[in-house]
RNA sequence: UGGGGUGUAGCCAAGCGGUAAGGCAACGGACUUUGACUCCGUCAUUCGUAGGUUCGAACCCUACCACCCCAGCCA
């Protein structure tokens, strides 16, 4: 039916589900899922493995389900599972009617349970947290529990008071019976189902008694007729008790699990732990904060789905532990951006010119192109008058050597304008330089050059009479230390958190056209780099994105 | 100290007994009305280390080393 040759071969995921696929074992389509649990938003980290749960189904013609894997009902919250799709669709992923709940599975997880208990596989231990503690051996001496051959008749009676509500959280556990002594810890008699007397965001408080993930993820699977349960590497141990639970329940599908390394991006966090604290002691502004290395947050820095997907593809999968330079993640972006972001030009720090030959009340209209990058990428009118705004840094009195730009009696391009030439320097009393004197060379407009000249320098400007005053905001990465998922638990972030991470210019101006309330289209500013709306804030004001902005190997040339 | 994993360039990563893909970064150069983009070129005689098997080893065997994960009534 298969034949290798036709089967994707990108990774050793592949390569283990062509072997179900050639050998038989897997005689039906591929299907996996995606089971999050409700306790916070998608990050990056999750966007890898959308992509190898969503994507390997893709490429195997297959499904996906989404899952919410909501078993702990103190973590969990609906704001979340709203979230969590949202995220999912922006991706660009769909699980068509395919939206589960584990919480609408407990009735069959408790019926398995039963079951077990009938086979004389589970028990009723009474040990509290505590002495489990003390009795749970290490790695040379074996667990134990006074309760373990407690009789069956017994433990079911005391599973069916446990549901009831009869006890007290924590008063008892339902644990398996499988080895005490075993070198895997896993399968020392793990707890199955807990007594958690919390109102669950779904199911309320129908139920007191949890299923533990161990018990309840391979059921989910086999329920759900999962073939294959792609999670990651911390996982690894846990198979043996994932495939016991899947050989003494008489589930209805067996499926198989096979991990990969999660992933990790320098100068980023990654766990939802720390995530929360960010967002909890108001380091940033939320989940969405465009700071954050979530998938709402990356979406309002302007960070397109294609892009997260593209990179996703480029680091590929495999089982070694690594950790991904933000440079690649930015690579991506940039691609992106590159080919499907309008250009316009901006100010962040504005110097004025007067152009003092250009007659005064005179205005043109120049074109500007939108996109150089792509083929019919669109054009606009700019207007171009006397006065118009430069980049302060554009312009240097005392140029250092390989400046290209603006300098005393040096001449410079204006993008899709004309060349001018500075000729006077504007001092207020303190020194401090308030403008600039040029003249224009009228032979040199865009599109028509007569002139001749060959200029090095080319700039972009803004006509100061329709500049428009726009709040820009500039994010970097969040952290200043490369590895800050290594800050140990409860440390401060202060020290780590990139001070450059957000920074808002005094006074920035874009041009008037741009009509940042009603496009979510990136923007590329000339040279300096690219923004994007902030489409989730209140402002409607563009978001200045340099970390995505173009690469400056002058900026890199004057820091050597 | 028990168990489970992983080691290929600065960072990812192919490779699965026939003589080290690709991407990111970096560095040269060409082009340029964005110091961007684009284009061309350079970048592992060697695959954690040491032995062994073989005509031939990153791939097989042995030993060692390093790193990651596991003793929640979290997932």
């Amino acid at each position: 039916m298969y034949k290798l040759d036709e089967l994707p071969a990108n990774h050793f995921i592949n390569t283990l589900i062509n072997e179900d696929l050639l050998s038989g074992k897997v005689d039906s389509k591929i299907h996996t899922r995606f089971p999050p649990e409700p306790n916070g938003y998608l990050h990056i980290g999750h966007a890898k493995a959308i992509i190898i749960d969503f994507g390997t189904a893709q490429e195997y013609n297959g499904l996906c389900n989404l899952r919410m894997d909501d078993t702990n009902p103190s973590k969990e919250d609906v704001e979340y599972v709203d979230a969590i799709q949202e995220d999912i669709h922006w991706l660009g992923f769909d699980w068509g009617d395919r939206f589960y709940y584990a919480s609408d599975y407990f009735e069959q997880m408790y019926a398995f349970a039963v079951t077990l208990i009938q086979k004389g596989l589970a028990y009723v231990c009474q040990l509290t947290a505590e002495e489990l503690k003390d009795m749970r051996g290490d790695l040379s001496r074996p667990a134990q529990s006074p309760y373990r051959d407690r009789p069956i008749a017994e433990n079911l009676d005391l599973f069916a008071r446990m549901r009831a509500g009869e006890f007290e959280s924590g008063a008892m556990t339902l644990r398996a019976k499988i080895d005490l002594a075993s070198p895997n810890f896993n399968m020392r008699d793990p707890a199955i189902y807990r007594i958690n007397h919390a109102t669950h965001h779904r199911s309320g408080d129908k139920w007191c008694i949890y299923p533990m993930y161990d018990f309840a993820h391979p059921l989910e699977d086999a329920i759900e007729h999962i073939t294959h349960s792609l999670c990651s590497l911390e996982f690894e141990d846990h198979r043996p008790l994932y495939d016991w639970v899947m050989d003494n329940c008489d589930v209805p599908f067996k499926s198989r699990q096979i991990e990969f390394a999660r992933l990790n991006i320098t100068h980023t966090v990654m766990s939802k732990r720390k995530l929360r604290r960010l967002v909890e002691e108001n380091y940033v502004n939320g989940w969405d904060d465009p700071r954050m290395p979530t998938l709402a947050g990356m979406r309002r820095r302007g960070y397109p789905a294609e892009a997260i997907r593209n990179f996703c593809a480029a680091i590929g999968v495999g089982k070694a532990n690594s950790t991904v330079e933000f440079a690649q993640l930015e690579s991506a972006v940039r691609e992106h951006l590159n080919l499907h972001a309008e250009r316009a030009m901006a100010i962040l720090d504005p110097l004025k010119i007067v152009i003092t030959n250009y007659p005064e009340g005179q205005t043109e209209l120049m074109t500007a192109e939108n996109n150089p990058a792509i083929e019919n990428g669109g054009e606009r009118q700019i207007s171009f008058s006397r006065e118009v705004y430069i980049e302060k840094n554009d312009f240097m009195e005392e140029p250092v050597k390989g400046f290209r730009r603006l300098i005393p009696g040096g001449e410079v391009r204006l993008k899709y304008a004309y060349v001018i030439q500075c000729d006077e320097i504007v001092k207020d009393a303190n020194g401090e330089i308030i403008e600039l004197h040029c003249s224009y060379d009228p032979m040199t407009r865009s599109g028509n050059d007569t002139s001749g000249k060959k200029i090095k320098g080319t700039i972009q400007w803004l006509d100061a009479a329709t500049a428009t005053r726009a709040e820009v905001r500039l994010y970097d990465h969040l952290f200043s230390k490369e590895n800050p998922d290594d800050t140990a638990e409860g440390e401060d972030f202060t020290d780590f958190i990139n001070p450059d991470s957000l920074f808002i210019p005094e006074t920035a101006y874009v041009e008037p056209a741009l009509n940042c309330a009603e496009t979510g289209t990136p923007y590329q500013f000339m040279r300096t780099g690219y923004f994007v709306k902030d489409k989730d804030s209140t402002k409607t004001l563009p978001v200045f994105n340099r970390i995505v902005g173009l690469k400056d190997s002058w900026g890199k040339k004057q820091q050597q």
